[in-house]
Order: structure tokens, then C-alpha cells, then sequence
DNA sequence: CATGAATGAGGGTTCATTCAT
DNA sequence: CATGAATGAACCCTCATTCAT
């Protein structure tokens, strides 16, 4: 019956990344619930059940738009490469600001479209898989900065990279809220500073006699 | 779904009250695309039509919950109380982190679906509006410590209290994520502490020596 | 956005029966699978969603078409009012046989759709749990022969009900599998008379010297 | 679906009993609407289009199934061999109540699978043809015993063969709809025993005194 | 204030089938 | 002989909303 769509035919990775990112855009604009599998399919320009060809169903693509943007979450790790670890982590506070600030469609708002995913869907479940690896990441990176003196041997790796991290969600939840304009771009790398300087070797903070 | 014909007359604020109540619960169980006229219907007690009694739109009962976390946000300013400003802003910080560990249904979650509303809907502005007060109010908190001398004047307050709420934010989003657990629950209150820490005049960290 | 539709407002029930009649046409010309949604909207003349105004799923249709099948059933033992108990059983025979001649379209194909249907579709249990009814009758106008004494004691009510009603069903398939023509209309009323032939205390068949 | 890339090649004729097979088994499970191409490929492990280098159409496929439940007919009267005419019809009786009782996913439910099937779909009239076959076998051996004068002259040979394989019928009916439990397993080898003894010569039923 | 009946638009998914490879 | 990519049509069902009562 199908007079056979002149739609051409692309590999199926090719497809499969296309599909994705679309979908990944989608999501930003409109949001999870907006990435409708006829919108998607539009986007992409096949028909709808062709993208059934590709993934098995729409959750699987949502899946996969998620491990997309863990993808620009992994570029915000491998940027900052200073050799002196503590600034390391600097570099990642003011990469991840940048991010941010261009309002990449590929990460802030797709990020917390997960994070705010109702339980039922069990895309938050594989949100917190993903970010354990950045979590755990940056806690080595803390590690490696005791290691070269930089930060005190007190602090608890894991709990100090929380609190990196924790600095990047508030930036990312101020810029959603549409509240970011209130400070200048830099309050958050400035938070993350004070931070960093309360903990690192340099501060008189607390021993400061 | 209602139990029969004789659902009793109930006057307007209450039904009104009992709506939006339901809706919240709605939200958070299930997301904001959760909460349809249906289910609050059913959720109530009333027949869909019937909510159109009380509200114009969906949009405008689901920015009356919106309405009612602004409530459970200003019980943690209301909460604090102690005469010492520095000292109040710390019982914020515990006292939202209560709020968080105790999993209010009418706070975090819901919080975090209009965070992530898609605009189009409209409902993320209506949130910044909010959350402009409760900023506002710890903007004033910090001033006043900076009259009382607790805190250093050379501390821009709004940029202060964006810190400050982003910790409570950074606590929500790790909650929401299901990464909590990676910490003892008052990693989020240190994190302010030694924010504030920072800024305080009992520090030396900045000035020392 | 609905402009009202100009479809008449039916009261409930109404609406009710017009929806399982039509849905039982639909059954008896293009089977259970040929029941759709789309289809028996049609033919009521209302939109689809319309149905679930009435019902709450396609199933509970199917079920409501099912009791309207038994109804028929229900018309067999309702005609058969002959005092002779025995001369009853033979008008059953009769009036099914005249049932299934005239092709009701709300009797033989319809019942037979629910015989085979899967059972992942709950419908044969359903379709088991209504057949006991008519079964049990039978049974009891075979005790009534018994009292009477036109049937032999010795035979097992339950048994001999099964076998009538077997005759039937015989019947059915016959005309189903459209081979019905191979023999003339009475065969299956006179297969009936040989079974009853057997069991009657008239019969020396067993008893015979 | 496909455990992978290296499908054996099969000599056609091969695949073919194997893709007939495994819908018979579909049938069987899910009625006919549920042997999909889609579930035939997968049970079969070839690819979906792939089914059409072998059958033209699903309905070729399905029309194939239905000659493999005929086969299962055909041993019914292969396994009756006794010399004695009548006696081997007491014997497909006991036969198919045995084919009924251990639930041939190959017999019972996919023959009235095709029994039920739309009209519109051809199934039916395949069926009516193919029944011919045994139909005419029992009235030969009808003819049979009323050579071996055990059965009666007055008899007429077709019609007596329609009521022997209602016997069938009816057993399979009760089955299907789940109430075989009723009786014991008996019961309809009893049925057309008493049928056979009303016709038969050494019955005095008729002419009896 | 409340409801039963109704709806257009759209949700994700499955269907048998086709075609280039 | 076999397949991956593709499709139009159809599937059941849910959505927010309206209107007469």
C-alpha cells in the first residue's frame, strides 16, 4: 500500500544521533512533555512510526536526550585541565557559568526538565546514575588537590564536591527562575571562590589564630 | 469517581482551598502534567465541569498551588526568629533543610515542577515573581546584620542572599536527584556555614593579618 | 474550543443500550477485533471520546454486548412453556434452531466471537461465568422431566443439560462453517429427539425386556 | 528481536513449516489477531519481511495454519483403524475427546479460531472447505457399517455423520468456554453412544416390542 | 454551585506491507 | 534468501473545555 516514502534513507546511526538531538531540542523549548513523538518525527522529517525502526519506544529516546546532555556535562571536566587541581576546579565553576550564560539549548534546561521528571517516568532514576560520575569526578579532582597541598587534608572529598556542584545547580535553578539578572554572571563563580577559599591551604579562615 | 449525587454544597474559599490543596498533592506525585482537571476532580470529590466554578482555567488553579509552596517558603522566614540576624539566617538554612528531609509534598517537588515548566506555559514566570520576596526578605536579613555588625559591609546583600538561597536550592536539586544519600543531611547547612563564615566579621580569612 | 456539537443529548441509558446494540452489529458482521472504538462511534453517531462518557473502556462494551447475547439466550427458555417438561426441552431445541435459521445478527456469530476470543481478553471467562445460567436451567427442566417422569431417573441431570445444549452449539458451528446447507433445517432438532428418545421413560432402548 | 546478523539459511521448504508452525502456536495463544507478522518473524527469528519470500500475505500464512489443524483432523480418522465400521467410529470420538482433553495448542483453540473469524477475512470459507473432507469420511464409514449391517439402512449417512462430529463440537464448545468442567471427561463419548446405539441394529429403541 | 453528555485535538503505539540493498 | 529503514492507517485512550440542565 506504502508507495514507499521518498524520505531518504539514512544508516541507522546517523539517524539515531539525529533523532536525538532533535528530540534533546525539543525538550528545551517545550519541555519533556513537549517532546512529543509526532513533533520529534516532524522534526526529523520521517514519520512517526519510523522512529520505532530506531528505538524501541519514546522512553528510550529520552533516555538517550538525557545521555546527550551528560555529554556537555563531560565537556565542562575535560575543559578544565590546569594542571594545579584546585584551579582545576575553578575552571570548571567558570566553564559551567559559561555553558550557562549562552543558554546552550543542549544542556541547562533539558538538565532540570529531568531533574523535575515525576518519579512514574524513571527518568530520574537514570538522571542520578549519570551524575554520579561528575559527582565522583570532581571529588578526585578535590583528592588530588589534598594530595598537592592545595586543599586542607580535613576536608571530606565527597562532601566538599557536593558543594562545588551544588554551586553550578544554583546557578542553573537562578537562570530558570528568570532571576538570574538580579547579580552580575559572576556571583556564582564568586560563590564558588568563597568556597574553595574556605577550605584551601592558602586560608586563615579558620586556624587563623 | 464521586462517591454520588450528594456532595455537599461547600462554600466557595473552602472548596477553592480544598482544590488547590489536592492539585499540590497532584503535583507531586505525579508532576504538573499530572495534575489534570480529572484527577483533581476526582481528587476533590466534584465533577470536572465544576471546577470551572471555581477557577477560569487549569492555568489558574495550578498558579494558586504555585501559590501555596510560596506559603510553605515563607514558614521558613517566619520560622526564623532569633534576634540575631547572622544567627537567623543559619535557622533558615536548618529549617529548610527540615523541610527537604521530611519530603513536604507541598514543597520540593512541586517547587521544582514549575522550575522546569516549559515557558509556554507560563508558569515559570509567574515563579520568579515569587521568588522574588523570599530573596528580598533575606536581602534585608543580611543588611540587618550588617547593622548589627555581624556581617562585613563590604558584602553585596543581594549577592549574599542569592548565595545563601542557592544552597537551599543546590539541597533540593540533590534531593531531587536521588544523590542525597551520598551525604549526612547537614553537608547542605556546613555548606552555608561556611558561607557565611566568609563574610562574617568573626572571620579573618579575606582580611587576615 | 468545542463548539457544542449539534448531537442530540441523550439521556444516559439510552445512549447506553444504542452503543451496545450497535457495538453487537458491529460484532456480528466484522467480529470482536472489528468492534472498534472508531467504528461503533460511528454508527451511535457521536464522537469517540464520547463513549467513555458512558463506559470506561472498550471492554466493559464487549461485556455489556455479551449480556445482550445472554438476553437472546435468555428469549429460548423464555419460549419454551409447554407444562410437559420433556416437551420443553424440545421446544428449546426448536426455537434456538429458529434463532439460528433467521440469522440474528445478535445471536450465533456474536456468541461465537466471545467462544473464541483469547483469553488475555478476560471475555471467554465472562462469556463461562453467563453460560452456567442457561446450562442450569436446562438441568432443572431435565429434573422437572424427572418428577414427571417422562425421563428416566437414572440419568444425570447435569449431564443430560450438556448435551442438549451440546446439540446447539452443534448447530452453530454447522452454520458458521457454512456447511449448514449440507443437511436440511432439522437435522439438529432431530438429533435432539434421539437423545431425548434415549433417556425418556418411553424409550425401551436400555430397558427394553 | 533476532538473536543477531548470521540466520541459517533454511531450504524453503524448511522455513516454511517452521513459520506455519509457530503461527499455529500464535493462534493458538492470542487468536488469530494476534499472530502478527511482527510475532511470526520474532517467534520464527528472521526478519519481518523476510516472512514475504515465503508467503505472499499473512493470509497465506494463515490460510497454511489452517491446513496444519487439519492435518491434526486427519489423524483423528488415520487413528481409527478397527475393522469394525461402527466400532471405529466409537473410536474418533474417544480419539478427539483425548486431542481435546491434553489441550493441543495445534487443534482446539485454533480451529474455532478460524471458526470465529470475520467473514470479511476468507478464513471462514477456507474452513468450510476443508471441513468437507472428514465430514465425508465419517458418512463413508457410516456407509461402511450399514454395509457390515450394524448400523441402519434407514439411516441417512450424511446426516448421521453431521450429528457424530457435532458430538466433536459441542466437546469442543464446552471446552473453550471453560466450563468442561462441569462433566467428567466422559461425557461426550457417552453423547455419541447414545446417538450410535439409537441407530444402530442392535438397538430396539425404535423398533422395539 | 453542580453535573452528565459531548467534543476536537492529540497522546504513544502497532499494523501489514514495500523497497533498496 | 534476507534485511534495515520506512510508511499510511488505524489502534485505544486522555486532554481541557463547553453547554444545557
Amino acid at each position: 500500500m506504502a508507495e514507499g516514502g521518498f524520505t531518504p534513507r539514512l544508516p541507522g546511526n546517523v539517524r539515531k544521533r539525529q533523532i536525538v538531538q532533535r528530540t534533546l531540542a525539543l525538550i528545551a523549548e517545550e519541555g519533556i512533555q513537549g517532546a512529543t513523538m509526532a513533533r520529534i518525527a516532524e522534526a526529523v522529517g520521517i514519520s512517526e512510526p519510523s522512529l520505532y525502526s530506531h528505538f524501541a519506544s519514546r522512553q528510550e529516546i529520552l533516555v538517550s536526550a538525557l545521555d546527550l546532555v551528560y555529554e556537555r556535562v563531560k565537556d565542562i571536566t575535560r575543559a578544565a585541565t590546569d594542571p594545579d587541581a584546585l584551579e582545576r576546579l575553578r575552571q570548571m565553576g567558570r566553564y559551567h557559568s559559561m555553558l550557562v550564560a549562552k543558554e546552550d539549548p543542549q544542556y541547562l534546561f533539558p538538565l532540570f526538565e529531568f531533574v523535575a521528571a515525576p518519579p512514574s517516568t524513571g527518568l530520574r532514576e537514570a538522571l542520578g546514575t549519570r551524575q554520579m560520575m561528575p559527582l565522583e569526578h570532581v571529588a578526585a579532582t578535590v583528592d588530588l588537590a589534598k594530595q598537592q597541598g592545595t586543599i586542607s587534608e580535613d576536608v571530606d572529598s565527597m562532601e566538599l564536591a557536593g558543594m562545588i556542584i551544588g554551586c553550578s545547580w544554583a546557578e542553573g535553578v537562578a537562570h530558570l527562575m528568570g532571576i538570574a539578572g538580579k547579580w552580575d554572571a559572576d556571583v556564582w563563580a564568586r560563590m564558588l571562590d568563597l568556597l574553595l577559599a574556605s577550605v584551601s591551604t592558602g586560608n586563615k579562615a579558620i586556624h587563623c589564630e
